[in-house]
DNA sequence: TTGAAAGCGCTAACAG
DNA sequence: CTGTTAGCGCTTTCAA
């Protein structure tokens, strides 16, 4: 790899000369440009980030840290920050956790070590104290780690509260809840509509809620059980649509037709959900525009730290699919 | 962010006795030692990875690139290729390309210039020119790049073979093929499997061929185009899974029943072919340890920069579920 | 308009 | 066992 120097040697200027014509910057004679860039192009000198960043204190890189790459969730959100960093020169990384802390943390630190710019988290597990000694810039997204955190989420509760609200006017009589791992915000928020809904009803039992952990197995899972138990129950709303996924197959594998026998309603909008048959009916997220929004916030954060922490919530609109009459 | 000068101050040592004790290289007094480290607990010191980077010429990071993050079969290669490199002590980070020529290349590039150490590639649009100039070592993942680069894929044509023999078996009698972008090394090589199979059959018709372009939305598309021109099709052999959720939904929604008037396998073997139903009978690839041997390779290329190129094919295996007899 | 030189934070001879 | 120093590749004063 040609360096700096061998650009200087071989236009016969010196470094700096050479390090203005890269950067635009200062004066330079357009004579002795057209010299280095010549070199330039010649040696296919491109210069070393590394050497940039650790001038400069950074390196216009951001990442997006999500806690599980496989709930198609993700990717979709990681394509809008993704797409919005390229816009705005940031080269885009993403990293997967597992929700867990440690790997969270892991990452965090091995970032910040590579002077990433700003890091935005999906996250559970992250909090407040574990961000003592972190420097780098970091917007929560989906899920709020800490009031001290820009955010961006939707508005959790009143999605749910939608949901439920939709199945009860559809007929069903006796409603359930698949909820997600309790140490995640937006389940007890989901799961707090939910129960606004239902509480007042007289059918409604404690053991209607069973948690799926957010994923497609333990949904599946405790939907069968759950059914089981409570062959009584004729809809479900399902805090993601991944695990609307597994109930389905659940309810099909128990012999009941979706939505004549019982009716389905997830959460989160993700592409998935219209892909299967019968399609998911769901409470959908702006996916991309929350990811766009989140790695705008981060960008503003970069370029001027002491911002006024937002958080900002979306709301969830009703998509009427498949798994509802 | 305190660096090591701050902390050989503290200490009353030198920034290379801190050094020794970071890198726990070379000779130290104990006590010095413990000096050195109550100094960097103290601080809260994390060494500066930019200027080790900058001084190796490394990162201990690699990469992936895919072609689209969306596709469920890339995130689950990227799990195998995160935990290797984390295991090696590599920090691992994904990008999306989009098949996008430009995109790859700047990736490609900019992650070159950030020294990292080393880049697994998924693609069908890198070439062995376009790499000229490139220095970190690459592996190819999933599809051929170059005769140059190692790779690791799977038998394609092979498993094709048995896909379309299989569906004989199962007594289809017109077998159709939806393929993947014909750029795309192993598009090929799966089609060329199945015409193995089909062109001495005398009902075999070359438009029973269509392209859905690895993508769900297209494989629908082509798929009820082809189902209308030819309703005599019994049988569809589908080159990726998720093109095979895509012709699932194109039948169900011609209202032809799966698998009893016409059967579906798929390939890939992603985890989303058993979570729908009727779940896709596929041929499986070993995806996991392919993930992990080309993450293996790549290190290894890391370490010894002159190794012989490999190419490794692994077999497919088939995997009977729903959407055959 | 250009060059010399300091320095970003770290490591690795080398000398003591 | 420890410190001094050069240098990784680049940018940016400061002088000329």
């Amino acid at each position: 790899m040609p360096t700096i120097k061998d650009v200087a040697k071989m236009a016969g200027v010196s470094v700096a000369t050479v390090s203005r014509v890269i950067n635009n910057s200062g004066y330079v004679n357009e004579v002795t440009k057209k010299r280095v860039e010549q070199a330039i192009s010649q040696l296919n000198y491109r210069p070393n980030n590394v050497a940039r960043s650790l001038f400069h204190g950074r390196s216009q890189m951001i990442a997006l840290l999500v806690p599980d790459i496989m709930n198609p969730f993700f990717p979709e959100l990681a394509r809008a920050v993704e797409d919005f960093a390229k816009l705005n020169d940031y080269t885009f990384v993403l990293c997967n956790t597992d929700d867990n802390p440690e790997k969270e943390m892991h990452y965090i630190y091995a970032l910040e070590q590579k002077s990433v710019d700003g890091i935005i988290v999906v996250s559970s597990t992250v909090t407040e104290k574990s961000l003592q000694g972190i420097h780098v810039p970091i917007v929560a997204l989906d899920r709020i780690v800490s009031a001290k955190l820009p955010s961006i989420t939707v508005k959790n509760r009143d999605g749910a509260r939608q949901a439920v609200r939709y199945l009860k006017q559809l007929g069903c009589k006796r409603i359930a809840h698949i909820c997600g791992p309790d140490n995640v915000s937006n389940t007890k928020e989901r799961l707090g509509g939910y129960i606004d809904e239902v509480k007042n009803e007289e059918w409604f039992l404690s053991s209607y809620v069973v948690s799926g952990d957010y994923q497609y197995d333990k949904a599946m899972d405790a939907t069968k059980n759950l059914l089981k138990s409570h062959p009584e129950v004729d809809g479900i709303f399902v805090a993601n649509d991944l695990m609307g996924v597994g109930v389905l197959k659940a309810a099909q594998e128990l012999g009941l037709k979706v939505p004549e026998d019982i009716q389905i309603i997830g959460f989160d909008g993700i592409s998935l959900g219209e892909k299967i048959t019968p399609s998911i009916t769901t409470m959908k997220q702006p996916i991309y525009e929350m990811g766009t929004r989140a790695a705008q916030l981060l960008i503003q954060q970069i370029n001027e730290p002491n911002q006024q922490v937002q958080h900002e919530e979306y709301e969830v609109t009703l998509v009427k699919r498949e798994s509802t009459k």
